[in-house]
DNA sequence: CGTTGAATTGATACTGGTCAATTCTAGTGG
DNA sequence: CCACTAGAATTGACCAGTATCAATTCAACG
């Protein structure tokens, strides 16, 4: 908690970012159950705690949500980032795995673990789609574990420049970006400082691997270079990789 | 792969380790399915490969195995070891995410998905336990990701010590602990290089925390204070971590 | 405009990596 | 049973990539 106690404002321009139309594609499985009201967040405002009992799922409707681990001493690692459309506490049971705080303004919605789980056993697409979205979960997290245990810096960066530009715009390579979290939270969920991640946005900006209108802003110039330099082999590893559909398990 | 590619042999005194009666813990589930015979696997065969079809679950009889991801390059990350009774194609649909080698001589059973799936649609009480695998899956990554992120050379091998000693004995402070993989091994799990590795289990015997009878034995003499290293706070370090509670969701 | 937190940039320190040599271990063959 | 050998582990010297500490600069809101 040391790094971040207080409830400050955050600029207009990162609000914007948050009220992206993406949303809604993984979400939508679950409006055909209910519609629960909206709860809303600000900034740097906690959502639930690590070790919290997981009574709810959360929906996110608007907004960035950063999910953290913690060292006793205050060391923060960001294990990912919500963008709106996202569901979270779905793999949790007894209790949260982690800290979810808002980094833009936040609406969400709380499902009630209960009839989620009504729900799905009544539904086997939605079981699969819960089961579809813990696997790209856990997919994720392996991918960041080869990026905590063995990338450099640079590459850290560009992967993550990469990582947001496909998941937020949805579309594989979207120049302009935005980056709503600050570089502390992009440093904390990089294993770095935030004097590190800024050098290295400096060095690709002097480079021309990218433009930064604003600290919030990047203009992925060349994302080639960049996922050369992440080492993704940037060929079309997606193509194959999801064209997923299997039958489906979980009655 | 450049890292092993060789098949050589491994002393006798690790394939021991390897024959442990741990196990059965997860895989008793499977059994009330069907029982394939038993393939072997010599160390550093590989069992399957990141990107093969996963048309198979498979569970660890005997031995130890390492699961790892690649960079182009050949830098790696092994994301984890698996110990006798552990399943491991669960969370993969159409390919796997990770390759799977043998650390010490192995012997496992495959279980077509096919079956798998049939049985766990049948069986409310099968595919809740595969959640429950999921979840403790996405558990250990989430623990990794703040290890390699924020936790320093030391910490991660007192980290791992202390996961090893739990998870192969059962017992929270079993003393003698057997490591069946290499330095490097370790190194490629914690983030590390093998010297680091090797520098810190001396430190740790210089300093009394443990003894090392040979380079694959170690006896923890003060697991309170690798508990302490660790940053795991052994007692209740969620006591003062989280003092707050923010009203938060009042919608 | 003024103010405050965020971001950038610079100087320096230090952890852990790299390269290299030596020792150890365990399996092999006499 | 004991030397022999190959790979593993240890240890040392040195170096590089990041962290740390510190000072400006910048951006956005009041």
């Amino acid at each position: 908690m040391s790094t971040i106690s207080y409830l400050n404002a955050v600029p207009d321009s990162r609000r914007q970012a948050a009220a992206r139309p993406y949303a809604t594609a993984r979400a939508a499985v679950l409006h055909t159950i209910s519609q629960p009201p909206l709860s809303t967040f600000q900034p740097n405002q906690m959502i639930f705690c690590e070790g919290d009992p997981a009574t709810h799922i959360f929906e996110i409707a608007e907004g960035i949500v950063r999910l953290c681990r913690l060292l006793p001493d205050g060391r923060r690692a960001i294990t990912g980032f919500l963008y709106p459309g996202d569901l979270t506490g779905i793999s949790a049971t007894l209790r949260h795995a982690f800290t979810a705080e808002a980094v833009t303004p936040v609406k969400l919605r709380r499902h009630a673990r209960s009839h989620f789980e009504a729900a799905a056993s009544r539904s086997p697409e939605l079981s699969q789609r819960l089961f579809g979205i813990m696997r790209d979960e856990m997919s994720a997290a392996l991918d960041q574990l080869l990026l905590l245990g063995r990338k450099t810096a640079h590459e850290r960066v560009a992967s993550f420049l990469l990582v947001v530009a496909r998941r937020a715009s949805g579309i594989r390579t979207r120049s302009q970006v935005d980056l709503p979290m600050t570089r502390l939270d992009i440093a904390d969920h990089l294993g770095l400082t935030l004097e590190t991640v800024s050098r290295a946005f400096a060095k690709f900006k002097n480079d021309g691997l990218i433009a930064l209108p604003t600290p919030h802003t990047v203009i992925l110039l060349r994302p080639d270079l960049l996922c050369q330099l992440a080492g993704e082999d940037e060929g079309d590893e997606e193509a194959d990789r999801q064209p997923q559909r299997v039958a489906a398990w979980a009655h």
